[in-house]
DNA sequence: AGCTCGCCTTTCACTCAGTGAAAGGACACT
DNA sequence: AGTGTCCTTTCACTGAGTGAAAGGCGAGCT
């Protein structure tokens, strides 16, 4: 007995799925057998497939033979309509915001139990921050998390604060009660701010965007706005106002 | 005589390809008939597929049916390390240009025959701009296009010159020989304007950026930073200036 | 109603594209 | 020479993928 055992539910799609989803932020440049490692197939099926995606330009192969997305995928990505959409509309928000603040901007919305970055504009390099637009962090450990878990539906929050909360710092929260507390202040003053929650030396203040109800009923929180800056001493009502001018244009804006 | 007939050259990872680029910015959402049509395959696969690639995450389907990419895709589109890499170096800067100039500023690469769009951010809404992030453009209707052409390996540009030039408009220069002296010019002087030659009422002035060379030899040109402005009557100096620091600072930075 | 057109979905017999264990290379380090 | 790691190729087997044909559904027209 010899030849195809292949293991059941894998079609050759979700082969290839499984090799794209294989990279990730910390591994953007992979070889054959580290991703069949990650994708869980045996390393000749993962050439085959890595031959056929280059070959279409999904992938491209570097000098010492490792993959990483190409370009055309690239592209691909950057007609997602719900992210590109809503990053077209705020960009020159954001724009405003950074001129005023001269502060690192974020624009992000919620996916699952993630705050997902669409864009960001980098500030002064003198603070800190991880994020980049496509990656993820969690909900509780930032401004902008903190505003869309806020402005989640019940049951997802209760959920989410059941669960055991990662701690980036010593200064994250996460002891469900203080932070449920805090969750009703972001609903009840309509901004969130986070000081060394994520990173050291980095402060955070973030309000939601609003699109305006469809028919009747109450507005739906589309995403979040927020800055980054080593403080909050002083400024805080020039940033805010800044932001809550900005994510009321932005909700003006969507379609 | 029945069932399979297939084209040959046709895998499985190829047709899933071929829907994928069936998407184009005119056409983010399609139905399974279009689909099919634009990327040439036969309805019921390409109904199997959209069924695997909606399960695995990588499209999405709204209300009325039709199909877009998701949120996965775009994701692992923002993993490609040759596009993201120059973006994230460029973000501070290109927010610097911004704030300076308050114009449309666009960071772009060679694609082959055209300009890519990586990055831009808007300015006012009084120039009209056509670009965005992952768009393609015609090399020799754009500031940073003209800049990227007249940079581009000599065979590469004698072939785009030799060929049908689009005419976006009818200030576009479409005469091989004086575009062949504009490149020349723009290598000379360091930078490349246009006046209304892709879209009316929009000039633009653009700049190279050189990465250092590897071992010796020549700096290369790893992409062009221009910006679309309503008339480059007055401040060409100013915003020349202001685009050339910030190339130079991209460039030091580049790895 | 009845008819037509366009689009989405399902079926099903056929078969070839895809499979993966095993073997073969190419390095690097010991 | 010996061992480990990774990339690549081979090849006999077979079930995953195929697509013509048929079945639905809804909109528009007479």
């Amino acid at each position: 007995m010899s030849g195809n055992v292949s293991t059941p539910g894998a079609s050759v799609v979700s082969r290839v799925l499984a090799v794209l989803y294989a990279f990730d932020n910390g591994h953007r440049r992979l070889g054959v057998t580290d991703l069949a490692r990650r994708a869980d197939l045996p390393v000749p099926t993962v050439h085959r497939l890595l031959r056929e995606l280059v070959a279409g330009e999904a992938l491209t192969r570097d000098a010492e033979g490792r993959y990483a997305i190409g370009r055309r995928l690239w592209d691909v990505g950057m007609l997602a309509p719900e992210q590109t959409e809503l990053q077209q509309v705020a960009s020159p928000f954001l724009s405003d915001i950074h001129a005023a603040t001269r502060a690192t901007v974020h624009l992000a919305v919620r996916d699952g139990r993630e705050v997902l970055y669409l864009d960001r504009l980098s500030g002064r390099a003198s603070v800190p921050v991880v994020s980049r637009a496509g990656s993820r962090l969690p909900l509780h450990a930032t401004g902008v998390g903190k505003v869309l878990l806020a402005h989640a539906p019940a049951e997802l929050r209760d959920d989410y604060l059941a669960a055991e909360l990662r701690r980036p710092t010593v200064h994250t929260i996460i002891h469900p009660e203080r932070l449920r507390r805090q969750l009703a202040a972001v609903r009840r003053e309509g901004y969130a701010t986070t000081e060394d929650e994520m990173t050291l030396g980095a402060c955070s203040i973030a309000v939601p965007i609003l699109r305006r109800a469809s028919a009747d009923g109450v507005p739906e929180v589309a995403a979040a706005l927020g800055i980054v800056v080593p403080t909050l001493k002083r400024e805080r009502t020039r940033l805010l106002a800044a932001l809550q001018v900005a994510a009321r244009g932005i909700g003006r804006s969507l379609p």
